[in-house]
DNA sequence: CCTACCGATCGGTAGG
DNA sequence: CCTACCGATCGGTAGG
């Protein structure tokens, strides 16, 4: 009775993760059943409950196992004595990889972290605020240090990170666009915008475009 | 017994659709039930189906709704003739206004479409794919006539999408950006990262720093 | 890992 | 606009 788990190399609870988020990214977490879970895997419903607690908790590892990743990263950055315009490259391409190579979890963690239960929703939301206040502060030192354009920091972490998080649903569509092209051009376009450029191109074309 | 719905100047329906566009929002369209969205308006749910045909119907309704106002502008923004930079300055302010105007509508077309049923399932990726094509020949015409960079064109497209298309989710938390800085860093960051500066500015800074 | 089954809740209808 | 109620499905438990 006492959920005695397997402590093996990690097998069979692995693939019931595995699955969940399959079918959480392409359902939703609300709309995919316990029923359809195990459909996926081959056996009955009630089953699963040999291996985990409940569906929530399988919400709650893909959420934290994400941001965990993500802090680690930062912090890793913002030790390193490289300069501001490279971390926030490391950070972009890092973003970027994520969404390639864990695509469905990252997925997860941007769009379903909402249907998180109560303890577990505030502690995420706190960790994600963390987040984007140390990736700001990245932005104001470089813009005090004049490697970055006079630019508002916390409308740039909510762009580039948006702008990074939304591949994933395009590109399920399409896979038309290899990874290297798709961050390189992302990486152009969205550090190039960013960093100061030592001539005021910026003013050259600004129309009277202003209004729709 | 046959759904007379009051021709009136668009009253009760109204307040239905906007009250389940909040709720869509805020807890996802599959985990509101029509019960939640009857208590909001304070009635009993099965008084709702003299209003309206079934919960994807309020679905359908806004997805098509904001996706026709897209099309409608991309269509008016073709017609015109303006340099192709101008276009994209256009389209992109248009978006973030639509994010700001009716940010909850916006927010379940880009996030909910995928619990449209069947036959509106398809039109409506029909639609978006369109649009995105139709996005995607004006930065090419535009990097033609060395307005812009040279950069990939559906790239570009998915990271100005999606860029703008998730302010909406960050903007809840902190109404600490105004309309204004908001949508004017948004396009200094991502139109300038676009547009083609006339000196090799982007070898530049290009260092080894590449890999994560 | 299964069968049998639980109370709760879902979208929606009947009928007034 | 309500009461009464439907069949279906939900997450999960009991017990083996």
């Amino acid at each position: 009775m006492a959920k005695i788990i397997p402590v093996k190399n990690g097998t069979r609870k692995d693939v019931i993760t595995k699955k969940a988020s399959r079918l959480f990214r392409e359902k939703g977490f609300t709309a995919t059943s316990m029923r359809d879970i195990a459909e996926a895997i081959g056996i009955e419903a009630p089953s699963l409950y040999n291996h985990i607690v409940s569906k929530n908790e399988l919400l709650q590892e893909i959420c934290f196992r994400i941001a965990n990743l993500f802090t680690t990263h930062i912090t890793k950055v913002e030790q390193s004595s490289r300069r501001y315009h490279v971390k926030i490259e490391l950070i972009i391409r890092f973003h970027i990889k994520m969404m390639l190579n864990e695509s469905e979890n990252v997925y997860i963690s941007d769009h379903e972290w909402r249907h998180l239960p109560e303890p577990y929703l505030s502690n995420f939301k706190n960790q994600r605020r963390t987040y984007r206040a140390r990736l700001s502060e990245i932005i104001r030192q470089g813009i005090n240090n004049k490697e970055f354009k006079k630019i508002d920091p916390y409308v740039t972490v909510l762009t580039l990170l948006s702008a990074i998080g939304g591949i994933e649903s395009w590109q399920r569509s399409k896979k038309s666009v290899d990874a290297s092209t798709l961050e390189e051009n992302m990486v152009k376009l969205l550090l190039e915008g960013l960093k100061n450029h030592p001539y005021p191109v910026s003013e050259i074309q600004k129309s009277k475009s202003t209004n729709n």
